[in-house]
DNA sequence: TTTTCGATAAGACAATTGTATTATGAGTTT
DNA sequence: AAACTCATAATACAATTGTCTTATCGAAAA
């Protein structure tokens, strides 16, 4: 409940959420079965686990859907379990492998938000 | 055997083998005994899955483990997928959710990497 | 040579995941 | 009311994953 660690298939489900915000079960199983084809009842099963998960909160009438996870929560978390998992649980090593270089400073990091910070004004 | 796709519990047998490079399985058996505690038979469970999707490749004597994956690699599959599944397939996104910012432009991006391209020298 | 032991193989088994099939129950149409 | 639809529920079921138990087998020790 605390850190839901959603699956493949479920996220699926949650980017249609965080798409269009709250959404009765059926709407969300349509544009699920037009995206993969999946059958309405995968979607309802989905949702339900969702819910176990504590990911999505269901109200009525219409079974609607809201997501208690926003997208940028998952993004983070997934990052995090990412970053955990295959660069040795630093985000300076993905920032690099992203950037095509072998290895950044903290320093050289700092400076590089802070250019980042600059452009966008 | 193309993308590999190896799990969680794969891909610390092949944070070893990364590590130390080609090695006799009850060795990094060992070494995975003393950092999560497995059972030996866990990982020789776990090594022949990996041999099994052409991740790690057996030669005699002694049962030695050769990563057929790079951690390079893994870690641009790895990113990739993260990004397909909760970036809407946009590296940038990742990108910006680092750096703590809505957004970045691909032109910010360019300008990103040549800055830290003369940052290293 | 019989026992023992360490290395490896085989198989097991519950939990999770992907994806459906079958059932139910409240309207709606005949 | 009988039949039919839809939305939803319940259940199913094979594949994958995490992790272990049991079985072998050859060498080393008793």
């Amino acid at each position: 409940m605390d850190k839901p660690n959603l699956v493949d298939s479920e996220l699926k489900v949650m980017a249609v959420l965080w798409e269009w915000g709250e959404s009765p079960a059926r709407q969300v199983a349509g544009e699920l079965e037009e995206r993969y084809g999946w059958n309405v009842n995968t979607t309802y099963t989905l949702i339900k686990r969702c819910i176990k998960k504590g990911a999505i909160e269901r109200s009525e009438p219409n079974f609607m859907c809201r997501a208690l996870v926003s997208q940028e929560e998952a993004q983070r978390q997934g990052t995090r379990d990412l970053v955990d998992k295959i660069f040795d649980g630093s985000v300076n090593k993905l920032f690099a492998s992203l950037l095509g270089k072998k290895e950044l400073s903290n320093d050289q990091i700092d400076r590089l938000k802070k250019m980042v910070d600059d452009m966008d004004k």
